[in-house]
DNA sequence: TCGTTTCGATTACATCCGTAGTCGTACACC
DNA sequence: GGTGTACGACTACGGATGTAATCGAAACGA
């Protein structure tokens, strides 16, 4: 049973629910409709799928459905990052964030911010 | 011209090609044999399938084919973590930074070594 | 010279993904 | 109580992906 995959489209769904739940597929959909240009039986598709994943469960209120994340964000984000860095860093954190340095993704504030951390993470 | 995505399967040998280039598709095959359990002609489909996206060319010898990446390693890298940092942290690096350090992805080198890089940075 | 091997090119095929449409049914409204 | 409507379930379908098999031609070996 490896955790199966979570698509791009999915993702966004996911991220709706992160952040506000439970939601019927309707609200998902509302919640959507800035960002991408689906319609709601794409949304609902979305979410069945990700109900067969385990990644997300419903409870029925009436007629309806109402979704809640299974699957924890912090894990999610979590698998993801530790994928990239394997794929492209060796494992290795360090690269990246060298690698992101290089490429100036980073503000002054950024640069406190993540003086901070190392502190923090040293003492 | 949206830059074509590259898949995974694809991916892993592109990693062969940015270690050593020129290479045929038999030499590509040979050294992905340890990481990777597919047939010769697996390999040549990915090729194939890159030389169409536009990520390696090939220059003829004789009947053979000697691959090597048009697509720099750098921009790879780059493309697809900024690709993560915008899908799972709204662009910013340094939520990255945060996350990795909870998961306590860094040794005690990386620390140093991040430290090195962001003093580099400030100055 | 003629079969065998080896290339790249073409074709195959199951699964996943993006993006819906359709179907059967349970309610809500008139 | 009939009927439109909104819901989830099921079906659809083209393109991408993983993973090859096959084909036609060229080169090599005997």
């Amino acid at each position: 049973m490896a955790p199966e995959r979570i698509s791009d489209a999915e993702h966004a769904v996911m991220e709706v629910l992160w952040q506000r739940s439970p939601l019927t597929a309707a609200d998902v959909a509302d919640a959507l409709a800035d960002a991408r240009d689906w319609s709601l039986q794409t949304v609902k598709t979305l979410l069945s799928r990700l109900t067969n994943k385990g990644a997300v469960s419903y409870d029925q209120d009436g007629r309806r459905y109402l979704y809640s994340p299974i699957l924890a964000r912090e894990d999610y984000v979590g698998d993801e990052s530790r994928r990239l860095v394997d794929r492209l860093f060796g494992g290795r954190a360090a690269p990246l964030i060298a690698h992101l340095a290089e490429q100036k993704t980073f503000t002054a504030e950024d640069l406190a911010e993540i003086e901070r951390l190392i502190g923090e993470l040293k003492s």
